[in-house]
DNA sequence: CGTTAATCGAGACGGTACGTCTCGTCTTAAA
DNA sequence: TTTAAGACGAGACGTACCGTCTCGATTAACG
């Protein structure tokens, strides 16, 4: 086990405040996630944490990218429709019901005050997951479900656009209908 | 003209913070949004601040809504495609490039966090936005250019919610292209 | 009474800060003395400290000037040599045995390192205390007792000087002989 | 030349580390003096430090005394007068223009706060110091200059004493006209 | 003549205190 | 009664050093 050496940082410590600052941020919300409160329930220094992350929101966004690398990847049933609803869905519940997604708003977020940060998240995490989002859609323009001229990263906004719109600006709830007559009309104005 | 006296607030000192707010958000951004700040532009006693909105979240607030109360509503040219296509431009560009939007993004960057100021957002703001998104389409509809059991808070989401992705969100650039296709194909899956 | 507002400062903070530094020096000694646990131990904020006074010698020397003014001023019995041992001997007692004289000592150290507390402690204590001990001898030289042309800084200095280079250098005891001897021969040699 | 192994330490690093302290004491004083700034000075690991001193102070002291272990020895003339002018005037040097000398200061200050210091400088120094100031009065007392039943300690204290008093506490010049004065006034009191 | 044990430079670690900044509350005198 | 002014208690900020630790390299007496 690493300890803080010559060579190399203890992966013991990054670990211990990666998870006291999502632990922090789902228990007390994003105006109480101090450095000092991470330091505090990390068991660590103040002065280990600015010597790996510039600001908490660098902590934050480590932490998400960690846990949440491997989320949020499309089924592939060979059914479009099927895939796409089985994908909104798993989107939906991730921006407004689990911790990981609590995490993201909150980076979204300061992501409007701090455009290194934005840079960042989208080019760690969204350019990512766009490409997943896009994936059963390629899959049927290869099928031929889809016609090959068809323009996928607009389609892929359009059905993703609406459920972060809610999630994120409206605060109305995605239900099953919504995502089921997002999907088909999609389809059909497609 | 009232000024501080016994006869109720200083209409002049209301005015004076709501621009200082605005200005110094647009110029310094979020992070150095400060109440005293506000109060030191504004000439104006922290206290008297304090006495009137609860945070500086409020005189944002506040301020959004005095300013940008008229705007973003659809013309009626008796074109749904056209009048669609000229109101998203529009909201585009509110979101984007605008003082007005800048405070907006700011509030609802804020909202993630403050779930208080998100309600005020949506009751104040976003419920009032809506109706002028969904005003075409129930012209449309009314006009029988869409079917009359059509969805049209479905089929506005589908409208707006991309908008609002990628300027908040993604942050891809809104192309005259990206909204036309939205458009025509949105209206043919309606 | 006073409270923290336009028209000055809290004495009553004043007054706390002047006592939680006295009792901390006195308590737990020099190096445990922070402004964090003034502040602590004081009831206070540390902005008050920092806003009112440069550095935490300058709350110590400014305690020690409001205790300590009117201590140490020699009797007048008109004899001389008793008015010096009673003198002498009260700054010796000051010296190694009070908390004032704690205090004292504190701040003659750390003017070995802080020339600007050297010379207020030169200004606002030490001129005073020089101008009290040439008092007697003073008064005997005009009573005829001391020679017309006798240098009495020098001799002032002769008398107490080894007083503080016991107290503050060496360390060995002053006692009452010593002090008794350093009075007479010190007059023989006038 | 030794090196860090297994059969003792190394003087190199020793050395290092002595001189480093002493020029930056001299060059920032003694509140920019850090273990830290002492390592980094000499080349030398924090560690290497810790493991020989337990202090920078106890550095500070070793620094002192390897350099300063021979100086100030009065002459021998066989005049009393002379030696004591000549001797009491190289400790004002000492004490006030000399870079040992501002070593000296800083640990005499440092041993008001921190009792084992003061007595380390007392058993290694002063104790060696006192009993070179003692010497040109022994002399004279063997040679019947000073009567036999003199008290030497007390009269080596009344010639430094004030020396001290001035370069450490008043900070006021000690000039050859002082000095004179002293060693003549003393005598006669003797 | 390789083994081995102590020291070395380097630097990360958990801490404490620093001096600064902003918060939201308060008190006052003037208008 | 409201205002501008500004001191107050509170507490997080990011920095500087503290004294401890672990590491791989170096070195010289011992086996």
């Amino acid at each position: 086990m690493h300890r803080g050496n010559r060579h190399g940082r203890s992966e013991q410590a990054r670990l211990a405040v990666l998870e006291a600052a999502d632990d922090l941020l789902v228990e007390k919300g994003f105006a109480a996630l101090t450095v000092e409160g991470i330091a505090q329930r990390a068991g660590v220094a103040k002065q280990t944490i600015y010597r790996w992350w510039p600001s908490k929101t660098d902590i934050l966004l480590e932490a998400f990218l960690t846990d949440a690398a491997e989320e949020l990847t499309p089924p592939d049933t060979g059914d479009l429709t099927r895939d796409l609803v089985t994908h909104l869905t798993a989107i939906s519940r991730f921006l407004t019901a689990s911790d990981a997604g609590a995490v993201f708003r909150a980076l979204a977020a300061e992501g409007q005050h701090n455009p290194r940060l934005a840079a960042r998240l989208r080019a760690e995490h969204l350019t990512h997951q766009r490409a997943r989002d896009r994936q059963p859609l390629e899959r049927a323009q290869r099928r031929g479900e889809l016609p090959a001229e068809a323009d996928l990263d607009t389609l892929a906004d359009r059905l993703v656009g609406p459920l972060y719109y809610r999630a994120l600006v409206t605060g109305q709830q995605i239900t099953e209908a919504f995502v089921a007559q997002l999907v088909r009309a999609t389809l059909a104005g497609a």
